[in-house]
DNA sequence: ACATTAAGTGATT
DNA sequence: AATCACTTAATGT
């Protein structure tokens, strides 16, 4: 039976105990897709443990990251797609090993009217995910991507807890919609003002940063 | 020693 | 800021 007490603060007693009973442990392999676009979601995930990436794709390809799912967070596009059948309109990939239970998506509507808590923790992930989704696009649109590429740095060095980022030019360039040339000149850049110190496949962020 | 992959750089658009 | 073409450096076999 899958355990949901990551989910205490958030869902009452018997929420938890649904959710239990309803739902399945799944575990992904750090790297492995687990949705596609075009895929039909059959399942709300709920992330345990790990981190999974959520990307759009544009015709020729490039990719561009949208956000990042931590536990205690399920999927805001998911609930889009599930509740009406939707196919995917983005890929997720596991950025790390990742363990969730995965919700058949018929208990959406059931629960909605049925717990509070579970209301709350879906309009939450909305906002939240507009939220971010606003401010990405304000830089996108406003910001130079510079300050982009710092943001990003800090991000990933606040998830993982360290100031080494162990990825590649070519890899932070197809998360940021740019190309491997313009990251190591703007990587370069950064590395002479003493922000950054750079390696191969690896990147020492600068309390100054 | 050689091949492969990551990173650096000038020139062009 | 993107792309091309090329160089240099690091790493694996």
């Amino acid at each position: 039976m899958p355990d949901a007490s990551n989910y205490k603060i958030t869902f009452e007693p018997e929420l938890i105990q649904e959710i239990e009973n309803r739902g399945k442990v799944q575990k992904i392999t750090a790297g492995s897709t687990f949705l596609d676009i075009g895929d039909a979601v059959r399942n709300m995930p709920l992330i345990m443990h790990g981190t999974i990436k959520v990307m759009r794709q544009d015709e020729e390809g490039h990719e561009l990251l949208l956000y990042y799912v931590n536990p205690s967070e399920s999927c805001a596009m998911t609930f889009t797609c599930c509740m009406q059948q939707y196919p995917s309109e983005i890929r997720a990939v596991a950025e790390t090993d990742v363990e969730m239970i995965l919700l058949p998506i018929s208990v959406m509507d059931e629960w909605l009217v049925k717990y509070p808590t579970w209301k709350a923790f879906v309009m939450k992930t909305f906002k939240n995910r507009f939220d971010e989704l606003l401010r990405n696009i304000d830089q996108i649109a406003f910001q130079k991507l510079d300050d982009r590429l710092v943001l990003y740095l800090k991000q990933i060095s606040k998830s993982t807890g360290s100031t080494l980022v162990n990825l590649t030019h070519e890899q932070i360039a197809t998360d940021l919609g740019s190309s491997r040339v313009v990251i190591s000149r703007l990587l370069k850049r950064l590395e002479n003002d003493r922000r950054v110190i750079l390696y191969r496949n690896q990147i020492k962020l600068m309390a100054s940063l």
